[in-house]
DNA sequence: CCTACGGCCTCACGTCGCGTGAGGGTCAAG
DNA sequence: CTTGACCCTCACGCGACGTGAGGCCGTAGG
């Protein structure tokens, strides 16, 4: 009986439930109410354990399969997007925690190539003190992020992944970059940059803003918030500039 | 109050919760009863996002973050082994699915190759075919598992796996090959391959062990589910034959 | 000054996918 | 005829919140 579906991974109860639920309910019952389950039963139960392995709700399975215009095929390649998904979540995860550990560990050293999550740091590391190796801004930011803990990072990332999935929203929403809240947005991204890194008045954070959109690997960092978002935000940028120096 | 809270992607309930269990008390309170959260409650609240969103269960969280000797490094070295699981586990189910879509699609003719998932079919296709292509179980196996459906494949993956865990959960009691107990386990895999493959007499089945242990790829494959694996059911089916056709 | 409105508070029950008994019937073996 | 091993049906518990209900706080407007 349910030796059958014990060695399926499954207990007892979980049979139950998926019987009380009308998820998975055995044909037959002995005179005694003993569950007898059919081939059928179990290559469905089969399909159930596969996915709920998935992550799907219980509720959602059921539908599913009980859909009479039930594809597998379709549901099979909604399935592998969701495992993509989430392979890629975690990935991210493992690399911010690689990324913390590197720190604890001070085997890197932070410097301005963290200011844009995502890159490679080794590839970037040369190219950012050729370019910005002599500016006040680079041996403050140097200075600064040495002294950032674990904690800070892990913040500071978070932080900036909110303000940009902020931002991203509003363009989502149909906002033009000249648009006061874009540029209160823009207004907090500099802000961030000051607080986190080194002053960042209006004159550098319009040169950011041009970096955004020029140099392509800035746009496809900024773009995985999506598409134009980077150009957005470099416009947003440009208006509020232009709003924070004219009275000024 | 809770605008900066939500803004991390909490809701107010969540923080009501944390409060509740102990895991996030704010210091202070408004003569109204507002919680107030300070910096220093903001940033344990980040480090509780973070490890929430590795899976850690919440009281965990506490102890680790009350715990004096909390060592963050550990931590995130546990973290990380656990993030290795995931991305292991979700890759695994990638695979089963995209299989499953293939063999749905038709694109692929299921055959030998199946038999010990997890190989790279295409590489081994040819392999399987010139060494056995002449035979007559690799006729029988082609002809039975063209007819398998999706469901069929998962039930017999399913199966299979059940076995070589019970197998190795065996070996790692303790046990012997020529335990009876691993000799059962060796005759319920050779009676799988019977039902799922082609027909697979003792010395046929003798033969599998035998590659088992010289074809490093089915070492490998086999140990998967822990090292030793492949030897220990090699040396089963050894005993197992030798119970087998000595009595007949 | 009253009122409306949004935000905050505290209960307190609902949800999901089961785990874990309690209390009792069934079945084959000794 | 008892002994276990298995099965059944309630029914409550848990973890991490969601979701109101009912009420206090604070401020902006009429």
């Amino acid at each position: 009986m349910k030796e059958v579906a014990r060695i399926g991974g499954l207990t007892v109860r979980t049979l139950h439930h998926y019987d009380a639920i009308g998820l998975l309910c055995p044909r037959l019952r002995s005179k005694a109410g003993y569950r007898l389950y059919t081939e059928a039963d179990l290559l469905r139960l089969q399909q159930i354990v596969v996915y709920r392995e998935l992550g799907v709700p219980l509720d959602q399975i059921r539908s599913i399969m009980d859909d009479p215009a039930f594809e597998p095929r379709a549901a099979l390649v909604e399935q592998r997007e969701r495992l993509r998904e989430r392979a890629e979540q975690t990935q991210g995860m493992l690399r911010a925690v690689d990324a913390a550990l590197r720190v604890l560990d001070g085997e890197e050293v932070i410097d301005m190539s963290e200011l844009f999550d995502g890159f490679d740091p080794s590839q970037y590391e040369d190219e950012a003190r050729a370019r910005w190796g002599h500016t006040d801004a680079y041996a403050e930011s140097a200075r600064r992020t040495k002294g950032y803990s674990t904690e800070d990072w892990v913040r500071i990332q978070r932080e900036t992944d909110e303000l940009m999935q902020r931002i991203a929203a509003l363009r989502a929403a149909g906002a033009s970059p000249s648009d006061p809240a874009a540029m209160d947005l823009a207004e907090e991204h500099r802000q961030q940059i000051d607080r986190f890194y080194y002053p960042c008045r209006h004159e550098i954070h319009r040169g950011l803003a041009r970096m955004y959109v020029e140099d392509s690997r800035f746009t496809a960092n900024l773009d995985r918030y999506g598409e134009g978002v980077a150009a957005f935000l470099a416009a947003a940028i440009e208006a509020n500039v232009e709003r924070g120096t004219r009275p000024g």
